[in-house]
DNA sequence: TGGCAGACTTAGATCGATCTAAGTTGTGTT
DNA sequence: AACACAACTTAGATCGATCTAAGTCTGCCA
């Protein structure tokens, strides 16, 4: 188990806690429910017709400037506010994006996100959060919420890397779809993702070199695309240095602090456990550290961690990690870009986009930490 | 200035960097953009009409049972997917709230974000969400985005804590809106926050108790109110503890890593630097933290950090920090709650909810670090 | 004086649901 | 047989925009 409750662990409270305060304060707020103003308002405001002020509105050049010039007073004056709603059921676009991820507190999800936000909200779109918590069933109601609403398209990283159902669903919804950093199996779609076969390959070559043979896998969810993929990388690097490969060495959790923690916990207790371990992600590798510190060891001395996409906290935990770096930003930036494409030319043929990590050398393997050293001197 | 290329900055890089590979795959998706199923469709193919329908959607009682269950297979037969967006342009309510805040990547608002997504969708509710990176420009566009849609209603937590033109822009509005962990000087609203200064008062009372008179304050952007609340609180104990108020040790910047590794850096610079330093929130400590290992120094050795928060990363980081909890779930929740209730009674007063947070000493003031000391019997 | 092009403008249908007010049944009562 | 009433059902207006197809007006030229 992850360490007595989770959140103030390992410190003590000074003051009591949570003491809840509230304010009523008797002024209620103004209420006007001042009906909405209208096209209909500002054409009868500025004596046009609805088609002329909505021309206006769209900036359709036909419209005479004096006209023009009359119609923007008119909404100046009455407070107008488009209403993108009414236009979105006469256009069939709503300029809403559904976004679809399965942790928001891990920083990865955290940057992906901000990056879509910053790509989309420039080119007018809204962006619609879900949050699936690794569940499948929050994922297809979602995912039938944001088919319901409707957005223009889905940015989604699922849950689990098969699920006949909700492939049915997603397929039967017509939407536009990307996803990012897991795939789907069985579903045919435009992707952005992480050569996670050549990363896993690259950390293990680098704990065989450091003079590790025995090397576990900790942490992800089995079901998981990008898990499978390390997996695989994982086992390859392991036969190709002719390393013990042992199913009891890979273990499946949670994908944050919580799952590595209590993954390290289990490797600790075996009759002859490893020496190193990589780590699904980077949460995994940090409440990795943690077990091992809570059992007395640590991590960079007694055990080599690698972790898994070079999240800010990597560099800042101590031991700080060495990790593969997956450039969430970039992911978020093209899974937006390929969505846009998408929404724009249903028809053209579907891409995948696959990103080249690399490994990121810090503390947790054992190599001293040398904040100052020139990169360039050290590449090989 | 924060390190050479952020990113990478204390590790090396042993792989190539970034390859971009790109997959086309030939076949495009199907392609039959069959027109949207609508009640018109139900009402031929059941023969009933779009009235009943509706009513059988909404599962008004009137309905026959025999009409229901004739209408459902028909929906079930066609695939009927109910259009919300239409219904939204009819009812006046879209159910969809906008969430504004300041940094996605920030794990304090990734919390309240998730506890936000959590309650209202578990209300029927989907969530349009907005980061403004701390500027009033993208928190005026985000707004007026929000109002366009429209959502039902706006959680927000304002960039700056007066800005006359956003006030008037949000006060027109007429959207209900509730702000959160800030608050805007000259607006009324729903409001759920955190004693900021009783939050600040204990820090500096604890650092005081260790032996410190030199304290500054570092971090945060000057116009957020919740700086200027915890900047009284930490006079207010200056004060009483009759140490020097020194206002060049009173260091605005960005709230984040970044803004904490500059204001720690200033701080070192000083003829006579302060000895303890009372952080705006976790991650300014944090990358105080990392300034100070820069320059060869120890945080809670050498120098005395108290975080704010108590985010995931203050118990993780080396040396784990003393901080002023929060509790971000809390507020998200409570957040959520108000504006429910504000949509459904716009006349109620206004309620302003205050949550009184508490210190969690660790080991970044330099107390031993002591995991499995039982809590109870360290409270005083 | 009539015709016609070019420059604007607009009536009315439309998107897909909800909602009101009125309509149609069928049953039981007198 | 007439009537009240409950139990359903429905036509048509409505929400607030867009879009099509047809209108008006002006000026110019034959």
């Amino acid at each position: 188990m992850f360490p007595p409750s989770a959140r103030h662990s390992t410190g003590f409270v000074v003051s009591p806690p949570g003491i809840l305060s509230q304010d009523v304060i008797a002024r209620a707020p103004a209420i006007e429910a001042k009906p909405r103003v209208t096209l209909r308002d500002i054409a009868l405001d500025a004596s046009v017709s609805r088609a002329t002020v909505s021309l206006v509105l769209r900036d359709v050049p036909v419209v005479a400037k004096k006209t023009r010039e009359k119609v923007l007073r008119s909404m100046s004056r009455l407070g107008y506010v488009y209403h993108r709603g009414a236009a979105s059921l006469r256009t069939q676009r709503t300029h809403a994006i559904g976004l679809i991820v399965t942790d928001i507190t891990n920083p990865f999800f955290a940057e992906i996100i901000v990056a879509i936000e910053d790509k989309l909200g420039s080119a007018g779109y809204v962006i619609l959060l879900g949050n699936t918590s690794e569940t499948v069933s929050k994922q297809q109601r979602l995912f039938a919420t944001m088919q319901e609403y409707p957005t223009d398209g889905v940015l989604l990283c699922p849950a689990t890397d098969r699920s006949a159902e909700f492939s049915v669903q997603i397929r039967n919804s017509r939407l536009p779809i990307v996803l990012f950093a897991r795939s789907l199996a069985g579903f045919e779609s435009d992707y952005v993702g992480v050569d996670n076969i050549y990363g896993a390959q690259t950390a293990v070559d680098h704990l065989v070199q450091l003079g590790h043979r025995q090397i576990a896998f900790i942490g992800g969810a089995e079901e998981a695309s990008s898990r499978k993929e390390r997996i695989i990388g994982y086992e390859n690097a392991l036969r190709k240095h002719h390393c013990r490969v042992d199913l009891s060495w890979m273990l499946t959790s949670a994908p944050n602090r919580e799952g590595g923690y209590q993954s390290m916990q289990h490797l600790l207790r075996l009759p002859a456990p490893p020496t190193a371990a990589l780590c699904f992600n980077d949460m995994v590798a940090i409440g990795a550290i943690q077990a091992l510190s809570a059992a007395g060891q640590n991590a960079g001395l007694d055990f080599a961690l690698v972790g898994f996409n070079d999240v800010a906290e990597a560099r800042l935990c101590r031991p700080s990690l060495t990790t593969v770096a997956t450039t969430p930003g970039k992911i978020g930036e093209m899974a937006a870009e390929l969505l846009v494409d998408r929404i724009a030319r249903a028809d053209q043929p579907c891409r995948k986009l696959i990103l080249r990590p690399s490994l990121i050398v810090r503390e947790s393997c054992g190599r001293p930490f040398s904040p100052c050293l020139p990169i360039a001197s050290l590449n090989k």
